[in-house]
RNA sequence: GCCGGUAUCGUCUAGUGGCCUAGGACGCCGCCCUCUCACGGCGGAAACCGGGGUUCGACUCCCCGUACCGGUACCA
């Protein structure tokens, strides 16, 4: 039988990074094993229910490349894939349990079980239920329900022994049935609690391998004894190592960008925060450090997966970002980049991107890391610069015969045969040579000139990309700004 | 508190008793390339949590301790 295996987060609208590894984990198994993914949506705390912050998640997915078999969007035979919508099928398990006597009810109020709880603590107990309403007869039950208690439904179980989860990460680990108490699977509102939905479900959707994260592991054995009541086959469990924020806490939103959302809009693309997240307690043995999902497809394995929490550094991520950025033609990069050009007013809202831009981004692919840094990195080609940048107008515009070289550049640019980067570099070269000057002293404050900075692609290629006309009135312009600076001084 | 897990450079990791003088990558520092920046190349600083065992031999196996993470809800 093909593995199934699902990605059950709750709707928070935003995918945090750590589930990010988690699908991912999950999908990379699927696809390499000819199995299926579900994403199935746990929403059944009303406070956090909102069909449409599911949506987005799912469309998060897509967007990272994850495209997932069944689940909000693509449906598939074992839906509904909101917990909420499959309550009754909760309610008539639980219903089963009862009538089997594997579970029972319980009158106990929240507030009564928080006192309880608060006295154990204190007297230095164990902070379990106490089991009273295990053995109630039915006319106790009667006699509480007549006095307006609606009961919420315990799991029955045992009270010795020892139940060992086998994990393909951990390996078995074991739990002493006695540190377990007879925990609530249906509320007296009538909802599941997560460990009974969501084996519930599990079984519902045919779900053969669960992968999640190591917070789930010492939930698992109450969820085996729930498949066990049941009368169903665990799956095969696969508890993956959390992600840590740098100050080992759990990683949060004071933590800065954490949602696969903000990345996106910080200008990463999809296939690096994928390699990056892959490599958050997995690895493949060797070297290499750059995949496509096709190629970790190929590669991924759960035995590769550490028991190790991993911290998260964005650096890194950085780092594989531009190994990604570079390696996509820069036609593609310029056309991801569109969204920035856009808001930096360098792109028109319908524009296409043409071999201008597409040759300006080719010129900077090596000197940005994210989407978002294109638009400072290109803008010169676009925009005379309004400023100079001071340290280089100290460096480049202050010498002494500044105000000459530059004038000698702007011939070259008026008189170079033909507007090309070998035609300009030789004919700088020559003037160089003529005036008894290194090139570089023609070079910097050029590029001071046209671009306003000290930093950026080589000048004659760059060049090369600004229309002679601009270029010659940019360096009229700093001549004529070195020439009244130093008349000033 | 109790239960569970984990512990290799700052970070991600390789390592499954001798191949380890502990390897790679990010970051950091230096040098080279060079019109600047970046890319790239070369080099450097940087780690086996502590203590006991087991063994001819432990980063690797066992025990104890410590630290960190997680669970212990009518949250998921």
């Amino acid at each position: 039988m093909a593995p199934r295996v699902r990605f059950a987060p709750s709707p928070s609208g935003y995918l945090h990074i750590g589930s990010a590894r988690t699908v991912l984990f999950n999908y990379l198994f699927a696809r390499s094993t000819g199995g299926a993914l579900v994403l199935r949506i746990e929403d059944t705390d009303p406070s956090r229910s909102k069909e449409e912050l599911a949506y987005q998640m799912a469309d998060t997915l897509l967007w990272l490349g994850i495209d997932y078999d069944e689940g909000p969007r693509k449906g598939g035979p074992y839906g509904p894939y909101f917990q909420s919508q499959r309550t009754e099928r909760h309610r008539a398990a639980a219903e089963r349990l009862l009538a089997e006597g594997k579970a029972y009810r319980c009158y106990c109020t929240p507030e009564e079980l928080a006192e309880r709880r608060e006295a154990a603590v204190l007297a230095g107990r164990a902070p379990r239920y106490d089991g009273r309403c295990r053995t109630l007869t039915a006319e106790e039950a009667r006699a509480l329900e007549a006095a307006g208690r609606r009961p919420a439904v315990r799991l029955r179980v045992p009270e010795e022994g020892v139940t060992v989860v086998h994990d393909a990460i951990y390996g078995d680990v074991e739990f002493d049935n006695a540190a377990l108490d007879d925990f609530i699977i249906l509320r007296s509102d009538g909802m599941a609690t997560y460990n009974f939905a969501s084996v519930v479900d599990d079984i519902d959707m045919r779900i053969t391998h669960v992968i999640r994260a190591e917070e789930h592991l010492s939930n698992t054995p109450k969820q085996i004894h729930v498949y066990r009541a049941l009368g169903v086959d665990p799956p095969v469990f696969a508890h993956v190592p959390m992600v840590l924020a740098p100050d080992r806490s759990k990683l949060s939103k004071r933590h800065g960008a954490v949602a696969v959302e903000e990345f996106r809009e910080k200008g990463y693309l999809p296939e690096a925060i994928v390699n990056y997240v892959a490599l958050l307690g997995w690895s493949p043995g060797d070297d290499r450090e750059i995949f496509t999902m096709d190629e970790l497809i190929r590669e991924f394995s759960l035995e590769r997966v550490s028991r190790t929490a991993a911290v998260y550094d964005v650096q890194k991520m950085e780092w594989i970002n531009a190994q990604h950025l570079r390696r996509l033609p820069p036609a593609e990069v310029a056309r991801r980049a569109l969204p920035w050009l856009r808001k930096a007013g360098l792109a028109a809202e319908g524009a296409q991107v043409d071999q201008r831009l597409t040759a300006a981004v080719a010129l900077v692919l090596e000197r940005v890391r994210t989407l978002a840094e294109i638009p400072a990195a290109i803008e010169f080609f676009f925009r005379a610069p309004e400023t100079y940048d001071e340290a280089g107008v100290r460096k480049h515009f202050a010498a002494e015969g500044a105000a000459e070289r530059l004038a000698a550049c702007r011939r070259i640019a008026e008189e170079v045969p033909s507007w090309t980067a070998e035609a300009i570099e030789a004919a700088y070269r020559a003037e160089a040579e003529r005036l008894g000057v290194r090139p570089a002293e023609l070079i910097h404050p050029t590029r001071l000139a046209v671009t306003g900075r000290t930093v950026g692609p080589s000048l004659f290629h760059l060049l090369e990309l600004v229309p002679r006309d601009e270029a010659v009135r940019r360096l009229e312009r700093a001549e004529a700004f070195v020439r009244a600076h130093a008349a000033r001084a």
